[in-house]
DNA sequence: AACAAAATGAACTAATTTGAAAGATTGTCA
DNA sequence: TGACAATCTTTCAAATTAGTTCATTTTGTT
């Protein structure tokens, strides 16, 4: 690899969560620690980013983006490759709802140009394929939920009713044996109507949130078609 | 095979990969690592790409969001300006409709908290503001047009028709005295519900879209109320 | 076919980059 | 504050890459 395409992948991933340390760096691009220190130098005088003792970190946090949903580094790696089985899972050209949500943003990041259409409501995924052309996106209206880049209110459940699509793909806040729930009213009704516009319904749930319950119950465990999760989990 | 050829090559695969190095292209078009130097050394004096050490790198990356409208830098200052002068005509506490375009993207980042509420079908202006809690941003639903970033189609225009708003801040391809006009048939639509939707119309002009006309009417000019531009327009 | 011109690949040297080790600095915790 | 660990900067040898030169091959022309 050369030093530029190194550089870049630094600064990629750095968008991505914010702050990484020297080691994680210099295992992600395969180089000495040293080398990365020099990288660092160099991309801060050229205002990219800001070192910072043991690491660096974003120079500005742009408030242009959604921190939370795309730079959300809990769990990372197990929600990555959840998005990227639940990407193959998928069909070529069939048509996906994708509900928002830190995993199902990292679904829309492996699902590439294998979707013919997608439809969402989440500002994050809407960004991922926004210079895509070989993929229709159709955005739901509706209000943005601020700090998440999801669209709420009547308008994204009105926008959904009359769609329909052959997967999706859906997260929550925690499943038990009574059924999935989530944390906050506002999403619940959006969630429902994403149930019933496709035909099978995926559910992206890391295994923090087994016998978990959240506060809004949104639908039992027969109308879910797939579960996918990491190592971790529970059967 | 031809060093033309060859040279088309690589610059067709740098299209694909971004990066690539000396070897990966010595390989792929069969010469030696020398004459891959070579063909570098003139690409690189065509502006096709960037020598870099151990390879080559695309000048103009493609990869990043929405490139077109945040970071278009034709006229910034005339537009950074204009943007600046249209937020200082908003009240505080209005509604406001957003267009999608380069020029209305920059009155979004001057229009800071003023705004009680912002209606767009502009997926630069949303993530501008969908962090920021302290505003109400309305999305319309619609599906995304590549490469723009706005948000078109059906559901757009549904959307807009049952909102109201203080004021709607436009952009458009071109203004005669016949009327102004914009290059997609498909935002036409679009800017027609968001003018019938707004009380106060402003239309963000710079000095190159006079006594020009794009292909779709939207307007005769009395629909207008206010028109911002640059010191250098006509009266 | 014979020749000149251009392109190619290989060999060599100069320049750059890299990784590791030294000592200097900073941050942390009692 | 004082010790201790972690991190930073500097330095240097090794490795990689760039630039140059030259013999050989290919190409184009007569």
């Amino acid at each position: 690899m050369q030093a530029e395409e190194r550089q870049f992948l630094i600064e990629q991933h750095l968008q991505k969560v914010e702050f990484a340390s020297l080691e994680e760096l210099s295992e992600r691009v395969d180089v000495s620690v040293s080398t990365v220190r020099r990288d660092l130098t160099l991309l801060e005088a050229k205002g990219a980013l800001r070192r910072t003792h043991g690491g660096a970190r974003l120079v500005s946090p742009k408030s242009d983006e959604f921190a939370f949903t795309a730079r959300d580094t809990h769990q990372l790696d197990e929600k990555e490759a959840i998005g990227e089985a639940v990407a193959a899972l998928i069909q070529p050209n069939q048509g996906v709802i994708i509900d928002a949500g830190t995993t199902t943003y990292h679904v829309a990041k492996y699902l590439g140009e294998k979707a013919s259409h997608i439809i969402t409501n989440s500002l994050p995924v809407a960004n991922h394929f926004g210079s895509d052309n070989s993929v229709e996106v159709l955005v739901t209206g509706g209000v943005i939920y601020p700090r998440l880049g999801v669209l709420v209110g009547p308008l994204a459940v009105e926008s959904l009713s009359g769609m329909h699509a052959d997967v999706a793909v859906m997260s929550a806040g925690g499943i038990t044996l009574d059924g999935i729930t989530n944390s906050h009213a506002l999403l619940i009704d959006i969630q429902q109507a994403m149930l019933k516009s496709a035909q099978r319904i995926i559910f992206c749930l890391d295994h923090t949130k087994f016998n978990r319950r959240s506060v809004s119950p949104l639908c039992e465990l027969d109308v879910v078609d797939t579960i996918v999760t990491d190592a971790q989990a529970p059967a």
